[in-house]
DNA sequence: AACATTCCTTGCGCTGCAGCAAGCAACCGC
DNA sequence: GCGGTTGCTTGCTGCAGCGCAAGGAATGTT
């Protein structure tokens, strides 16, 4: 308990959310928090649940969904340790737009909706670090609708494994290897395809030796090979 | 001038973003503005130009870009009357990521980074808006991802055009006019597909009857129709 | 150890859509 | 009014990727 607490204040203090704050705010902004653990598989919220929370992930990883009115999934985004997330609740929105679910055991931390209002009224800077965040967020949705829109699967699939490596990859021996439980359909989810194309996709990797691709699991052998993949550089003439 | 001033003033305050504010801080919002007019063509700012001013959008239509490294152009959005954009440049960010320019003549209102910045830390109402706005803008980039990677390209191009003549239509004897020139490469841009689809699709939607479409003109003569195609509503058994 | 469940693979057929090419139509500037 | 420019249409071809179906492999459950 005094144990967990300790675990967040040093590792939190470090983190770009509360960069600039000072040591009182910060023990203001902690004391309000309420710290959850979430096993892996099971939701947070839910898309349409009521907005009353405000959260940051303080560590594992969770998986933002959301479902269309005809039933296709697709995944929003991962949130990693450090990324705060169901911003609704601030600006005041009734219900979540999506899902948040634990990809493996996690820790958050939350707010209640009008308190993180009251934090953000209180603490400019805190409001600000939120703003800047959803800058982040708003650009990050327009490069994926590019992406979406101009790009064909292969570039796609091989951009998500590479921000998968980047957000959430552990070094090991082999290569780089995505630190969490990631099925073919979940790439699909990301890319905008489906299960068997990603699957080929992996499958021909592996075998040109760029990944290893195992049930739920993906490790980066060649970075630099799916980069080229990912980026086509035009032609060097 | 003092009557572009009274235009400003009677206008906005009547806008969202500005709701809530009393007189005196909607004076000094307004006073450390600058109005500027924009011909029909022109860019406000272009992708990658150092994110020095930060807008709202007074009258006209700006069109919202961005070009990915091999040159593929994609429309982001659509600004209308009463929207704030450019908002990097209150997030400290260095440069705009797409390009603003004008569909059709336009004015915006302008205000300097750092009188942005101090303006939304003096008044934390206007900041609230703002995240609010941009929450929005989330969840209005995810749904579009949502769109490109679950719906095929029909469907996708109905949509854009009902929201267009949600967001700029007018009303005309025949049907719902979209007031702006908007050519299929346009709708192209903006549904992730090409000029050759948009004009066969529109080319049988005419010879339905379900709309007129000219040259960068659209007009939708049966909205319930376009919306039967853009939604599948589920077998009714 | 046997079973059910979940996840992955791969052959095959099919089709939605891209993309060229060629021609037409509307608008612009002089 | 003429020539140039820009935007639109449409036939044709090709293929990327979808999605079924059937089987295999890993994992969890009792």
């Amino acid at each position: 308990m005094s144990n967990e607490n300790r675990f967040d204040r040093s590792r939190l203090t470090a983190l770009p959310a509360f960069a600039g704050l000072t040591r009182d705010e910060l023990q203001e902004l902690l004391q309000r928090a309420r710290v959850q653990k979430l096993e892996k598989g099971t939701a947070l919220f839910e898309q349409g649940d009521e907005a009353n929370r405000f959260f940051m992930l303080a560590d594992g990883r969770l998986k933002v969904t959301q479902v269309t009115p005809d039933g296709h999934q697709v995944v929003v985004r991962y949130i990693g340790p450090g990324d705060m997330f169901g911003c609704v609740a601030v600006t005041g929105q009734q219900s979540y737009p999506g899902t948040a679910s634990a990809a493996i055991d996690s820790t958050v931390v939350a707010w209640s909706a009008v308190e993180a209002s009251e934090l953000v009224e209180k603490h400019p800077k805190f409001g600000a670090h939120i703003l800047r965040m959803m800058s982040g967020r708003v650009q990050e949705a327009h490069a994926r609708m590019r992406e979406m829109a101009t790009e064909r699967v292969e570039r796609r699939v091989a951009r998500a494994l590479l921000r998968l490596a980047r957000e959430a990859g552990r070094r090991t021996e082999a290569g780089i290897e995505i630190a969490m439980p990631l099925s073919r359909q979940d790439v699909a989810e990301m890319t905008g395809t489906t299960l068997y194309t990603v699957s080929r996709l992996l499958s021909a990797w592996e075998q040109d030796g760029l990944v290893e691709a195992g049930r739920q699991r993906v490790v980066i052998i060649k970075p630099h090979a799916l980069v080229k993949i990912a980026e086509d550089l035009p032609d060097p003439k």
